[in-house]
DNA sequence: TGCGAACCGTACCGTACGGTACAGACAAGG
DNA sequence: CCTTGTCTGTACCGTACGGTACGGTTCGCA
């Protein structure tokens, strides 16, 4: 059992401590192919006979459902990567093609499948659990974590200008994410391709340059 | 019985065709109160308690389960009342009123508890009924319909320039609300009070300007 | 006053599911 | 070969809940 349901919670910066075992790893991934297609109604029986295990091996490796689910969302969180951000010797162009192709990423991100699943899971569970912070520490959180160093830089080059680097950040999301991600939770948008996203990063950096440069 | 669970569905727009009697608004409100408390998890025996009625009844107003949760999501929809927007007359100082006040409008709604869980409730049941729709109708789309033709007469005065009115829109509602209903979904952010809302309204509807003026 | 409709409260039924127990397969190690 | 521990598959239990049935009450109305 490497992740009793009632260890102490772990710190969220850390995602090495969830060192699962590759036949866990392949239930958490029977998991989350699960979430995509019923969201998190799915029952433990269903995730055994996905995974081909047995629901007693469930309960002894994540106490409970509840544990299943989190520990899903740490493993799929533990997955993603930011794409390093440049921070020495910024022109114009630099910054420009750093901002928008972090802009496309994260647009790619946020419409596939399993960050939507993810994200309709957290929303949910949100008040019971700690679902709704590891979704927002890798998602909006880390976002900001990973722009701040290129903002700042961007500032002391000269190329940006600006008091708060909250708000900035706050400012840059927006511009990038409109009404994309609460169309697509909500299951009414039809999720843009990557021409588009391409599209509306470069619009989004440009008018955010427009407003910062 | 106003409304069975078989009878075809209502076109959006039109709101008064929910002609709900005054006891049974009684009970929808009773749901939303319980939705605000528990989210989409409420027993239909729970809402026969707190509404003081029968289950028998509720099934015979709403049909079943379903029935009552759409009835109760298209009830709230039809308060959603958006500010008039003058579109005559149009002075730039007007206009940036008229969009700030806008602003002002939209976050406090969105920050709301009402607010907060029907989209919960919708984002969770999206796939499966017409909750998402519903939602997005009232929501960003009912947003951009009443928006519309603030741009339009904006852009007649020579005050706004631009080439798409989806794209204006989508841009306008980015700098609006930026991360805020995402985290407020996500449970993990402090709603922001009336002042901030103010200053966030302003701040907006500048950089905005900026943009289009 | 008698009647019927609407409604309340509650008991009831079937099922789905979380969680547990158990029996057998299989591998590791002495 | 025997033992021990881990795993699978299945059967099982208790409960919560969606949905139905029914007796009793209130109220409008003739």
């Amino acid at each position: 059992m490497s992740r009793p349901a009632d260890a102490a919670p772990a710190p969220l910066d850390t995602d090495l401590e969830d060192a699962f075992s590759p036949r866990q790893i392949e239930v958490l991934d029977a998991v989350l192919r699960l979430m995509v297609a019923e969201g998190d109604r799915f029952s433990v029986a269903s995730v055994a006979r996905a995974a081909s295990c047995s629901k007693e091996t469930l309960y002894k490796w994540f106490g409970d459902r509840d544990g299943l689910l989190s520990a899903t969302v740490r493993w799929q969180a533990s997955k993603v990567r930011m794409p390093r951000m440049p921070s020495e010797g910024l022109t114009h162009a630099g910054l420009e093609a750093a901002l928008s192709g972090f802009a496309a990423s994260w647009l790619t991100v946020i419409s596939g499948d399993l960050s939507i699943a993810l994200n309709r899971a957290a929303v949910n569970h949100s008040g019971s659990g700690r679902l709704g912070e590891i979704v927002l520490t890798y998602g909006p959180s880390g976002m900001a974590r990973r722009l701040e160093p290129l903002f700042l830089a961007g500032r002391k080059a000269g190329l940006l200008n600006f008091d708060g680097v909250e708000e900035v950040f706050s400012t840059f999301f927006g511009l990038v994410i409109g009404d994309t991600q609460i169309r697509v939770l909500l299951g009414g948008a039809a999720r843009p391709d990557q021409a588009e996203i391409g599209r509306r990063a470069e619009t989004a950096t440009r008018r955010f340059l427009a407003l910062f440069g």
